[in-house]
DNA sequence: ATAATATAAGATAACGATAACACATTCTAA
DNA sequence: TTAGAATGTGTTATCGTTATCTTATATTAT
């Protein structure tokens, strides 16, 4: 059924030899039989077996992507960019959805290795650093998005979350705001963390003490996104602002503001990490830390290209690109001169 | 480096035939071999090579998935869906955005053939299938998504879009809408027609005449939907309601309105077909078309890995499964009582 | 004219696994 | 006791390529 070079070697009256040099195209072959074989392998619709070529040459042109979610704005962009450079180079690409699992994480990871991809691009939850160690030791490049590592010798691509939130709070603090909520991503993950951070320290500069009631803890999901936002319209004192630091969990928290009936800004402040198609459409128009998703994307695929391709190999191995995020203002925050206290 | 077969055997005493047997669970061994292969396996973090595994057992494990682009709310709902069955069954996913580009959607189809994936798992643009059926005859199977194929002996899985949009429009009709716009998708394009045919057939059903002034055609891309929009509210006589007909136009035309300070339901009604998890968060709340589409995922590749496993090869070979969507009420029509005219 | 090189093409050995086969043993049944 | 099955192991062919090694001929340089 499927046609090898043995068929077109046949088909053709050379050795498979010749037929492989004709195709791929290196090597000496006469003119004669170049034209020859080439017609033939066109005749018989002829399509190389990449498994045994790839066996053979030891690559794959093909990389993985772990993520913990394509559904989420953030990651699809990101993935989109990724794909978009790694098939201009013509790499395939193969996706992997974590969701935040470690162990999940940890097989499609094996899974990966034996595939035999020619890189990794990784989204990591931290807990299989040493395994991720491994398999860069064992040649494959990887390169990290979104989530930094300490003390691991490859490329990482992120964005300075620290100074994002720090940002975001930063600009709630100046329109007046006092007691700000903070929903938080999931803890051990490094996004969190630095998210977490800019927000403290924020806090600090301007001499706010920090309310341990003000902070709760997401896992980057819609559904807790709301129901922390619930348990903040439900404290006796509630907050006059929330930052929270991701989409999902922005849009849960907004479900339940809208399901409650709180009015933004006017009862409360929001301000999202993150700045989906649909910040400005919405009532009102979300005040949001916008991150190059889509940049990451691409560059990661770069970087990891030129991994793969064996050059500069001692250069720019362990560099880390910090893209800058950008608070857009829109109006779900306001000005506030005095105080307020929001209905339950 | 890199461990193979061979290297387990030597240090295990035993043939590779040994080790293969422990490794791969089959035929006949000791029990004293098969501890001490295990053992061994483990210590030198031995991982067989898929590639040569692949290309003796001539299965692969991976399907890939052809869609225009994962960044639209729609299409990553469903390659989730088919990631999450592939995983579960032991199969991995590729990747492939084809932005409705027929020459890229044919060079995908190649690639994915020579990678010698077990199924694939496409929304066609129509202009590749006889290609596709030429894949199908080779022996790998297909199934479609979102985008039907008339005469094409495979699985496909859709939502009854004419169906939907009949709803969605019908819907418009007994509000008192009559001057009904719509923004169709790329002219071609299954989707596009089925969802026209269903705005036509709620017009002529009502008796209302059909005028091509109200018919836009975008590319199922924001941009085109903003522009179709303002092409709208340009005319000197602007429809009451439009109806766009997928999730990015309808964003880009929302930006556009937005932009323009025409207020929804006031001055025009809109519904859209896709119903994103913003929808109801926005101003006012959007009237959409849902579509299933994580389980068209899903079925989709439930009904691939079905083929792919070779039983079942009589039955079920070109079902077509037709899911259908809902129309979604919320606030971006209203009961239109008397002649309106919109500003432009 | 002859050595040195360029051109051409086939045979064959990998790549790393599985599968088919052959050959021992050991166990069971007649 | 012995045929036949069950169990255990090793050897080798194979999957479809590419890479290496020969060998043969044509072309160029000295």
């Amino acid at each position: 059924m499927r046609k090898t070079l043995k068929d077109v070697a046949k088909k053709a009256g050379v050795s498979i030899a010749v037929a492989s040099r004709v195709l791929g195209n290196y090597g000496y072959v006469s003119q004669k039989n170049r034209t020859k074989v080439s017609k033939v392998a066109e005749e018989i619709g002829y399509q190389p077996n990449i498994l045994a070529r790839s066996l053979k040459t030891r690559k794959t042109y093909s990389v993985g992507i772990i993520i913990s979610d394509v559904t989420t704005f953030f990651f699809t962009s990101v993935v989109r960019g990724i794909e978009d450079v790694a098939n201009q180079n013509g790499y395939h690409v193969t996706l992997c959805n974590s969701d935040e699992d470690p162990e999940k994480e940890r097989e499609y990871l094996e899974e990966l290795y034996k595939r035999r991809v020619d890189g990794i691009i990784i989204s990591p939850t931290s807990r299989n650093i040493a395994y991720v160690k491994k398999i860069m030791r064992s040649g494959i490049p990887v390169v990290l998005v979104d989530r930094r590592i300490d003390g691991i010798d490859t490329a990482q691509i992120v964005v300075d979350n620290e100074w994002g939130s720090h940002e975001a709070v930063k600009y709630l603090i100046n329109l007046g705001y006092r007691r700000i909520g903070v929903i938080n991503g999931l803890q051990g993950i490094r996004t969190s963390e630095e998210r977490f951070a800019g927000y403290q320290r924020a806090l600090e500069e301007s001499g706010i003490k920090i309310d341990p009631n003000l902070i709760k803890y997401g896992n980057f999901r819609m559904k807790k996104g709301g129901k922390a936002m619930v348990e903040f319209l439900r404290m006796e004192n509630s907050p006059e602002a929330v930052f929270i630091t991701n989409e999902a969990m922005t849009t849960g928290a907004l479900l339940a503001l809208k399901e409650n009936e709180v009015r933004i800004p006017e009862q409360i402040g929001i301000v999202g990490f993150d700045d989906p198609v649909w910040a400005p459409l919405i009532q009102p128009p979300l005040t949001a830390v916008r991150q190059p998703s889509y940049s990451i994307g691409t560059i990661a695929s770069q970087v990891l290209l030129q991994k793969t391709n064996g050059r500069s190999r001692r250069k720019a191995s362990h560099e880390e690109i910090v893209l800058k995020p950008k608070l857009i203002i829109r109006q779900s925050c306001r000005e506030k001169l005095k105080e307020r206290v929001v209905s339950t």
